[in-house]
RNA sequence: GCGAACUUAGCUCAGUUGGUUAGAGCGUCCGGUUGUGGUCCGGAAGGUCGAGGGUUCGAGACCCUUAGUUCGCCCCA
């Protein structure tokens, strides 16, 4: 079957369980750091009306220019999927009056997301996000500690010192205007020298001017104006109060002027993760300060920070830095079984070690037991139990340990709790899953 | 959305200037006599060479179309 009937389209992937080992330790890492940091998981659905994102987002951005996923009901009402986690956690957050719970909110999320555009490596049509936000509270101390979080994750991850924080501030919202028209107005006249990228960049994102590779872009760049010249105090100092707060917290992070985020909705504090190494496709995440954003969506003017980092990225990186998330699902025990009276035994048997909170596996549907230790090797199981007729009789059973080769027989009676004993008592066994 | 490369068994790849029944390694399954794995030996299954069309006596190899993947641009996760 070299040619499947049916292919995933494009873009998207199945996520196979090699890969998630690597889904379910992210995962764990980050509900870990958030929960200590006093953070609550939200999700939002799948799609939304699709003014909660060309509003928040802005009509002018990739996004949602080209990139988005939308979809039509019967009645002619168009939704899209969400392209990212912020338009719809702050849609949230207003529907149902987070306003009146404690600030700052904080609030994860760990969720697939959609944009529609040409897919890469690190670049798909479904992906997977984490990110958080935090929404009630101006202080760049909050900065600071979103993102402390996403670094210490990092850490966890075991990427941390291969990526680079790279910083920068924007400004208000009111000084991003002002700085375009500066701009538009110093490149006015000028269009002969710019390259084609530019002439196109100079109507739709004048502050990708700044960033040209060309040589003749990069001498008329230098002239341009100053975006210091246009900041305003307010913007200046909180940048100045986070990069120290960033220091005392021993995070590392570049200064990088030309750092502008695709979504319009961002104010002050701009930063992503990029990778140390040369490439295209390397920020794993970033995020920053939306303060006008939920008024934009409806509310009141509400201060904001947050985050998000791509998880198909992040285990990109951490397979380059021969990172291996622990697996949870290797199996412990393998109980084989010759004869209708021990199959019939033995599972009882396995099922009483399950409880235990043991990986057990039995065989099923093989008879001969060379093929039946042939599956306990290749399911890598520590132990193998044997039951045959001759140990059923006898009240024992065989233990084997798959790694030294060699075997005892035991008794059958306390052959589970000498299984607990050899294997660590799992804390969850013979207790309710709900239970604290 | 633009430019380019790639696409041969489950996986990683061979396949000489177009020529007989398309190969290897790994993996899978089954054996190497009685109830035992990882090594070794033997055997088997598995491919209409991404799909569709064309050139040719003859195409995995040449041409066109299409799909997917990858790289660059754009942008970002």
């Amino acid at each position: 079957m070299s040619a499947p009937l049916y292919q995933s389209p494009k873009g998207v992937h199945d996520v196979l369980p090699d890969d998630h080992l690597y889904f379910s330790f992210i995962k764990k890492v980050v509900r870990h750091h958030c929960r200590r940091a006093g953070y609550r998981r939200i999700s939002t659905p799948i799609f939304e009306d699709i003014e909660v994102f060309t509003r928040s987002i802005g009509g002018t951005s990739d996004i949602v220019e080209k990139e988005m996923f939308t979809l039509e009901s019967k009645s002619g009402k168009k939704y899209a999927l969400k392209p990212e986690g912020t338009a719809g956690v702050v849609r949230a957050y207003l529907e149902h009056g987070m306003q009146q719970m404690p600030k700052p909110v904080e609030l994860y999320y760990i969720e697939p997301h959609f944009r529609y555009n040409r897919p890469q490596k690190g670049r798909y049509r479904q992906f997977h996000q984490f990110g958080c936000e935090v929404i009630g509270e101006s202080d760049p101390a909050v900065d600071a500690q979103v993102i402390y979080l996403a670094y210490r994750i990092n850490q966890d991850l075991g990427i941390a010192d291969r990526l680079s924080l790279q910083l920068n501030t924007i400004g208000s919202m009111e000084d991003r205007v002002k700085f375009k028209e500066d701009l538009i107005n110093f490149y006015t006249g000028k269009e002969r020298s710019l390259c084609e990228d530019c002439k196109r960049r100079m109507l739709e994102n004048p502050l990708r001017l700044l960033d040209c590779k060309e040589e003749d872009c990069q001498i008329l760049a230098s002239m341009a104006p100053k975006f210091e010249n246009v900041i305003c105090n307010e913007s200046k100092e909180h940048f100045e109060i986070l990069k120290e707060y960033l220091e005392e917290l021993n995070v590392p992070y570049e200064l990088n002027p030309l750092l502008v985020r695709g979504l319009d909705y961002y104010t002050h504090t701009v930063f992503e993760f990029w990778s140390k190494k040369e490439g295209s496709q390397n920020a794993t995440g970033g995020g920053g300060r939306y303060d006008g954003l939920i008024e934009i969506m409806g509310g009141q003017p509400t201060p904001a920070v947050g985050f998000a980092a791509g998880i198909e990225r992040t285990i990109e990186y951490m397979k380059e830095a021969g990172i291996r998330p622990p697996n949870k699902d290797a199996v412990a025990i393998f109980v084989a079984q010759l004869g209708l009276v021990a199959k019939k035994k033995s599972l009882t048997l396995i099922n009483k070690l399950r409880d235990q909170g043991l990986n057990v596996v039995g065989a099923v549907g093989k008879d001969s037991m060379k093929s039946q230790m042939g599956l306990a090797d290749r399911l890598g199981a520590q132990y193998s139990l044997i039951l045959g007729q001759i140990e059923v009789q006898e009240g024992t059973i065989i233990l084997r340990d798959m790694k030294k080769g060699s075997q005892e027989t035991v008794s059958y009676e306390g052959i589970v709790d000498k299984m607990v004993e050899l294997l660590g008592k799992n804390p969850l066994a013979n207790k309710k899953l709900w239970e604290e």
